[in-house]
RNA sequence: GUCCCUAUCGUCUAGAGGCCUAGGACACUGCCCUUUCACGGCGGUAACCGGGGUUCGAAUCCCCGUGGGGACGCCA
């Protein structure tokens, strides 16, 4: 155990948390509690023009439902200004940073004729040799990275990454109106918080160096890196609000519970031998980033369904309950009705799945006797054979007399069996019968069997 | 285009030089169970990107290709 472990996750709140985020959450969650360490969040709102209050009331119920509670107050980047302030202040008057009077206009055309030149689109550092006084005329200012030699870094996922210090831009650190970018205020309050180890996604990798020169032009000491594969969509891209449903609340809104999602995100580029369903106790006790995959790794919506019916089928009745009314459902969950579910849960996929079975059990169910594939000169001598069977019912029926009797009565056991389905599943498949039928409270059962075989008669 | 990362069944993955005629899971599929649909049980189809090395031996190490992804913003 390593108390000193920090860690965060750090969302924009541009839009709703989407999976991608939630794994980059989850990873960050386990690796905090398996050692022992603390798990931060912070809001990365200093882009003002596209951060909105919704996306981070989401952002925090997402992560809440799923269970990743952090441990300190949330950090809102936009309150911190004064501190991304001084750090440029400093960086300026040491000499790493310079004003930048270039326009967009004019640093485009730099990017594309570097593009032209077979190099990476940039900034040709015009600026970077002026005096380094406040202009007189819009700017904005640039970290002076060094033009020579090499940024290293180890990545505990990937071994040792280095990249040229040509290769870096000199970088936007403040905007022409104030506001500083994201490098700045991410290294900035990495150190504030003393984060001991970055984990995010892959795409971040390319800041990385830009960090380091920052930690390094601000005298931090600079923190671990871990950086994690992509999620992606089935077309191999990264994920993209573009691709149907992929912010976690819909998931929530399907049926899917925080558990499933959790096991399902991280079994998304990691692995713990050959097992698959995990508790959440379970990925605290083994989770390592020892064990995390370099390459990214494609969404599979039907494992997610299929690992969401065995978490299912995990939970205590209690709590099956308290989920069942949680997705809205509507009618009174009496103790023979859990009892029930319990059956059905076995072959559901979601918690709507489950919802649709239990609901015409609940409540009196409308049903269509032309689905039974018996013919209508059957359905007098099944009216008969379900009214003997009823007139035999007496409290506490256990699913194996109820069964008896279907097997000794007058007509075939499908034949029974298929209208008696429907009048008590309102479907012409569902769970195991006799086992509804036996917990089915008497009256309820009773009052069924009469309309059926008031139906069965009429509709001749 | 440039740089960085990456490469085992359709998908998620096991695999740390001999245990691999490559294992598991989802999906697909055959059979069994069965009053239905499922669940469950037992099977099946299906992969080491290519080429060079290193080694007695390579899915595993190295190099080169190729494929895939990411980044290249006064977004984060």
């Amino acid at each position: 155990m390593d108390n000193a472990v920090r860690v965060r996750f750090a969302p924009s709140p541009t839009g709703a948390l989407h999976i991608g985020g939630a794994r980059v959450a989850l990873f960050n969650f386990l690796y905090a509690r398996h050692c022992g360490g603390t798990f931060l969040l912070r809001i990365e709102d200093t882009d003002t023009e596209r951060s909105e209050a919704r996306f981070t009331d989401d952002i925090m119920a997402s992560l809440r439902w799923l269970g990743l509670a952090w441990d300190e107050e949330p950090l809102y980047q936009h309150q911190r200004s004064s501190l991304y302030r001084e750090a440029m202040a400093k960086m300026l008057a040491d000499g790493n940073a310079y004003y930048c009077t270039c326009t967009e206009v004019e640093v485009e055309a730099m990017r594309v004729r570097a593009q032209a030149e077979g190099r990476k689109p940039e900034y040709d550092r015009t600026c970077r040799s002026k005096p380094n006084i406040v202009p007189d005329v819009p700017y904005v200012i640039r970290a002076k990275i060094p033009r020579e030699g090499g940024t290293e870094f180890h990545d505990l996922i990937r071994g040792t990454i280095t990249v040229a210090n040509s290769e870096i831009d000199d970088f936007v650190l403040q905007r022409s109106q104030g506001g500083v970018t994201y490098n700045l205020s991410v290294v900035v309050d990495d150190n504030a918080s003393q984060i001991t180890h970055v984990l995010r996604g892959e795409d971040h990798m390319s800041n990385t160096p830009k960090q380091l020169h920052l930690y390094s032009f601000l005298g931090y000491p600079p923190p671990q890196f871990a950086h994690l594969p992509m999620v992606l969509g089935a077309d191999k891209k990264k994920l993209s609000k573009r691709f149907g449903a992929v912010s976690t609340s819909t998931y929530r809104q399907d049926g899917i519970l925080p558990e499933a999602l959790n096991n399902f995100l991280v079994r998304l580029g990691w692995s713990h031998g050959d097992q698959e369903f995990f508790t959440m106790d379970e990925l605290v006790r083994v989770f390592s980033l020892e064990k995390v995959q370099k390459s990214g790794a494609v969404l599979n919506p039907e494992k997610l369904l299929w690992l969401n019916g065995e978490h299912m089928r995990q939970v205590s009745s209690e709590r099956l309950k308290l989920l069942l009314e949680e997705a809205g459902f509507a009618h009174p969950l009496h103790d023979w009705c859990m009892k029930i579910a319990a059956f059905c849960v076995k072959r559901a996929k979601t918690l709507h799945d489950l919802m649709h079975e239990l609901e015409p059990i609940c409540s009196p169910p409308l049903y269509d006797l032309n689905v039974m594939k018996h013919p209508p000169a059957r359905w007098p001598a099944i009216a008969d054979a379900v009214e003997c069977f009823s007139g035999q019912l007496y409290a506490d029926v256990t699913a194996a007399q109820i069964e008896e009797f279907v097997r000794s009565s007058s007509v075939s056991v499908a034949e029974l069996a298929q209208p008696l389905r429907l009048c008590v599943t309102g479907k012409p498949s569902s769970s195991d019968l006799f086992d509804i039928l036996a917990l089915m409270p008497l009256p309820f059962l009773q009052i069924r069997l009469a309309h059926l075989i008031a139906s069965l008669r009429q509709s001749r």
